[in-house]
DNA sequence: ACCATTATTTAACTTTTGGTCAATAGGTCC
DNA sequence: GGACCTATTGACCAAAAGTTAAATAATGGT
């Protein structure tokens, strides 16, 4: 409810003593209107899904609902925004070159990758849009899934096979994939119950925890797959 | 949208043959009209979300959407009886007599459990609504995991010590909790990329592959548990 | 200070959608 | 066949929600 930081002090200090919440400004800047309702659309729409009304939305901004059309010609085109906005700034290049680093082990790519996928991609707004959209359309889901299958999945079989001191020339198997989704699954699981079932997990204060959590399950994967594997 | 499945032939066969998708039968039985609204809303709102609309619901079982207040109050009310539905329909009292059973060894368990598990929990209308669920108001989700919390999880650590040769009269620790929150949630992703996803995993021709790819993880997580902790 | 620009609002329109109610008609019993 | 019961429909309502167009009012330039 209370929306004072998405305004932009712009010099006009002294209304904003009058009391809190004055109404402050009006007339933002283009770009930076359309960002500000950008933002809160991604976190409005991740909260009530694609179904939310743009009413509402715009309440939270304190604008009139018609505003939104100043800046997105229909409410799917927002949402198609939305959608990439989400999906673009969370999927980081970085993790393919983590996982094509020579100087780092298995266990250690394994390790920092999964803590850091938990960390961007299972946060509240990525996990609910992502299944929201797999619900309805699967506008991101799929290109999601293709960037994971594609660029994501072969590195880490391949990193699996290392660990196993197996050639790592052949295509992966469907056994091998399954048993590598089996890890992802279980990880991806915990933002589930964070962000889809509420569930108060373990304390959002000790991330040393999440870090043993990944831990644990990375090396019971790779143990595990040397000996079912070779 | 063929639902001609969805008819009872009331004797009156000599109209079905005029031309295919004849009107057919008016003027149902009360309770077996009930029944058929409820099946098919199942399916509906499983696909569809709650808030799919009344009219569309109706227009696949033939008839007004009006109809619909003849049997429900209201449409939350119709909602309501789905969920309990589904829920009620859906949880197994079987699970925790398996679980129990003194004559199998903590593997078979999990395997059987698993297995019966994924066919009977992990299906289109099951995943979706509970997602729906868990991601409006809890409504179905909470109770599902409460049974899941209260009735599963412990039998299975005291399943898990058991195949570690460890004592099974302490409680839970988190650590426990959360390796094994791990498997479960590797095993519901395969229902999650299935049904949300809209993902072809494998063939569903052949069970043995799902039967396979338990098994590995079970395998795992029994393994990994002996070494983790012991 | 004035004007042009455009961000923002007001009012109104349209479609959608849950819900009501009286009228219709299928089925059964006599 | 007529009467009664009730499943089913059709017309209608009101609120919700996306969309449009004209009016209003900041802002910046000259």
């Amino acid at each position: 409810m209370p929306l004072i930081e998405d305004r932009i002090s712009s010099g006009n200090s002294a209304e904003n003593l009058v009391g809190l919440m004055a109404p402050a400004k009006r007339r933002m800047n283009t770009v930076e209107r359309k960002r500000q309702i950008l933002d809160r659309a991604i976190q409005f729409f991740a909260r009530h899904g694609m179904d939310g009304q743009l009413r509402n939305l715009t309440k939270e901004l304190g604008v009139t609902h018609t505003l939104l059309y100043h800046y997105f010609p229909t409410k799917d085109a927002l949402i198609q925004e939305v959608y990439k906005e989400v999906f673009e700034s969370r999927w980081k290049p970085e993790w393919e070159e983590l996982l094509d680093d020579e100087k780092l082990t298995p266990e250690e790519k394994f390790n920092a990758f999964y803590l850091d996928y938990t960390n961007t991609v299972l946060t509240h707004d990525f996990v609910r849009i992502l299944i929201f959209s797999g619900l309805s359309d699967h506008s991101i889901s799929d290109r999601f899934f293709e960037l994971l299958r594609s660029r994501l999945l072969p590195r880490l079989i391949r990193e699996t096979r290392k660990y196993c001191d197996r050639s790592t020339t052949s295509k992966p198997t469907q056994r091998e994939l399954e048993f590598l989704m089996g890890l992802h699954g279980g990880i991806f699981y915990i933002g589930m119950r964070r962000w889809i079932y509420g569930q108060a997990i373990y304390a959002v204060e000790s991330p040393n925890t999440e870090q043993e959590i990944i831990r644990d399950r990375v090396q019971s994967y790779l143990d595990s797959a040397k000996s079912l594997f070779t």
